[in-house]
DNA sequence: TTTTATTTTTGTAATCATTACAAATATGTA
DNA sequence: TACATATTTGTAATGATTACAAAAATAAAA
């Protein structure tokens, strides 16, 4: 995936967020590592390279770049929220017994809606729950 | 929508819940109001009718129905869960002002998804998010 | 009916993710 | 350089949820 750091860079802004240290790295965190992490994933995954981080910076840092669109959170699971920098459309899947989220690449949603409450969506999220791969043949 | 009593006993039978003043009053409260409301507006709800009743308890009931597949656990907020007592497949919209959770019926969902991780998918959650009607006449 | 076992409810205390806040640091600008 | 602004940091507060054990209710057995 090897994301180069001037791409981060002008992601960040395009969106008109400061290039920071800290908001580098969580970026390009979130670029390598497509596990749709916590932000303790992202805290300890980046705790080494900066070990001055705060986590109330990786907070600031993933609610910043969300509300500007440039990454996208995940509420699939009651404990934690996720992050992802993938801000296309795709499904989100989350196993009920390792509790990781991958991602379902979907080629075509159509839902057929009867927008009878006239709301303005901005937003759209597709969730399944279930058991992964792994989990299956472990427990069987 | 008056929900006869004797509906809600046999549907928490079936799935073998004992059906206690406790669960019948929170399965009838959500059967009443389909606001999907939080573990707050339902204890809210309910300690009228039942003083003595503890938010543990419907903690401990709405967990119980969930479980179950009685009732569905929304989580499409992140500050609180909702409930709802429809298990049909049909979305929810979220208002980012308000908060609000309102149902969205979808007459046919179709999705085209590479199925490449190969997961067993037993839930699907279909969040909208954006600006309910009231906010947006009143942000005018 | 009385006794015993099991289930459910309740209140309190603990947990833990997230937010609030203010001081410290870094960065941009005049 | 000096000043203003933005960002980071650590600590403390908040608040939803869970753990737990005692009390109450219900079911089963005698």
């Amino acid at each position: 995936m090897i994301t180069k750091i001037k791409e981060i860079q002008e992601r960040l802004q395009r969106a008109d967020i400061r290039p920071s240290v800290q908001r580098m790295a969580v970026m390009e965190f979130l670029l390598e590592n497509r596990i749709h992490p916590t932000i303790d994933m992202i805290y300890n995954g980046l705790s080494a390279k900066i070990p001055t981080l705060s986590k109330t910076t990786v907070y600031n840092t993933v609610k910043t770049l969300s509300d500007s669109g440039v990454i996208q959170t995940i509420c699939i699971d009651d404990k934690n929220l996720r992050y992802d920098a993938d801000i296309a459309l795709h499904a989100h899947f989350k196993c009920n017994i390792c509790d990781c989220v991958i991602d379902l690449p979907v080629s075509k949603v159509q839902v057929e809606m009867q927008n009878s409450e006239n709301v303005h969506i901005t937003e759209t999220h597709l969730y399944y729950k279930g058991f992964c791969e792994k989990c299956r043949t472990n427990n069987k």
